[in-house]
DNA sequence: CACCAGGCGCACA
DNA sequence: TGTGCGCATGGT
């Protein structure tokens, strides 16, 4: 599949925490599953290459449609840039495109990464995946889908909780928030589906989400409006922008969350979320 | 052995 | 509405 002069940087976009499923092989190749396919992938120069497993009737549009391609990098980038802090930081990661994941592997995926860190967050969804989950074969590796509200709700809380070298996924605590999650949905006893929340507008969505699952406060809710709902707007305040947005923007005063978001949403404007995901890449550089 | 991690729920003012 | 604390588990 040609790029053309469509700017996109596949493993950029895939390193950047924003997915955590991704795995970059020994062959250079990158194995993942998108929705419910594997999909081996690489890029070489303005060239994408991939395989879908299962085979599917038009593979290039679930590529397009996962990895946002259709969105106007260059138009956001002239609408975020605003000084020379985020100006670095997109130099330094240019063709980063926000990935659109599914809503429900998004929800869980960021329940568990609170008060977490990456290498534990994959391992955990990777454990959930190949316990629950379904098995697909893709050059004779097995790989497997995140489980369904359905799937995962048959879990036992303590398969969840305990660690990994009892056999469990180590979500601890926050075993609890996923599987009460799973049930909820699984029954359907919310009145509404996720797919429901994408038509919705990002206030109300955003309540929504922490109004009706357990282990979803502002900061998760952001996320899952960022990368699953398509609310660009959305500005996820983690521990690393919360101190880049203080000590960048708002000279280390005593801000309280709602205003710093309040100052990113209006300082940058609707791309505001990308905006995050750039700065977010770059926090090593921003922080110190 | 301490201490912390892409936060959140809860108990209190 | 705002603040402080504890949290399961794994990693340093």
């Amino acid at each position: 599949m040609k790029l053309k002069n469509l700017l996109f940087d596949l493993n950029q976009s895939l390193c950047c925490g924003q997915v955590f499923r991704w795995e970059l092989g020994p062959d250079q190749w990158w194995y993942g599953v998108i929705y419910d396919h594997v999909v081996k992938i690489r890029q070489v120069a303005d060239e994408l290459e991939f395989f879908i497993a299962p085979e599917m009737m038009k593979p290039k549009e679930i590529i397009s449609l996962y990895f946002r391609l259709d969105d106007d990098l260059e138009s956001i980038y002239k609408r975020i840039t605003k000084d020379r802090y985020i100006e670095e930081a997109i130099e330094s990661a240019q063709g980063l495109r926000l990935i659109r994941q599914d809503p429900w592997e998004c929800m869980i995926s960021f329940m568990i990464s609170q008060n977490n860190q990456i290498p534990k967050i994959k391992r955990s969804i990777d454990t959930i995946a190949h316990e629950f989950g379904t098995k697909i074969t893709l050059d004779e590796k097995d790989f497997y889908t995140f489980p369904t509200p359905e799937q995962l709700s048959r879990a036992k809380i303590s398969e969840l909780k305990v660690g990994f070298d009892k056999g469990g996924c180590a979500l601890g605590y926050r075993a609890k928030y996923v599987l009460s999650s799973a049930l909820l949905l699984q029954n359907n006893s919310l009145g509404f589906s996720l797919e429901d929340l994408r038509e919705m507008s990002y206030n109300q969505a955003h309540k929504l989400l922490q109004e009706s699952f357990c282990g979803i406060g502002p900061k998760v809710a952001d996320c899952i409006m960022l990368f699953a709902m398509d609310k660009l707007e959305a500005f996820p305040l983690d521990t690393w922008i919360r101190k880049i947005v203080l000590n960048l923007y708002l000279d280390k005063k005593k801000v309280n969350d709602r205003e710093i978001r309040e100052f990113c949403l209006k300082y940058f404007g609707k791309y505001a979320g990308y905006a995050q995901e750039y700065l977010y890449c770059n926090r090593l550089k921003l922080c110190q």
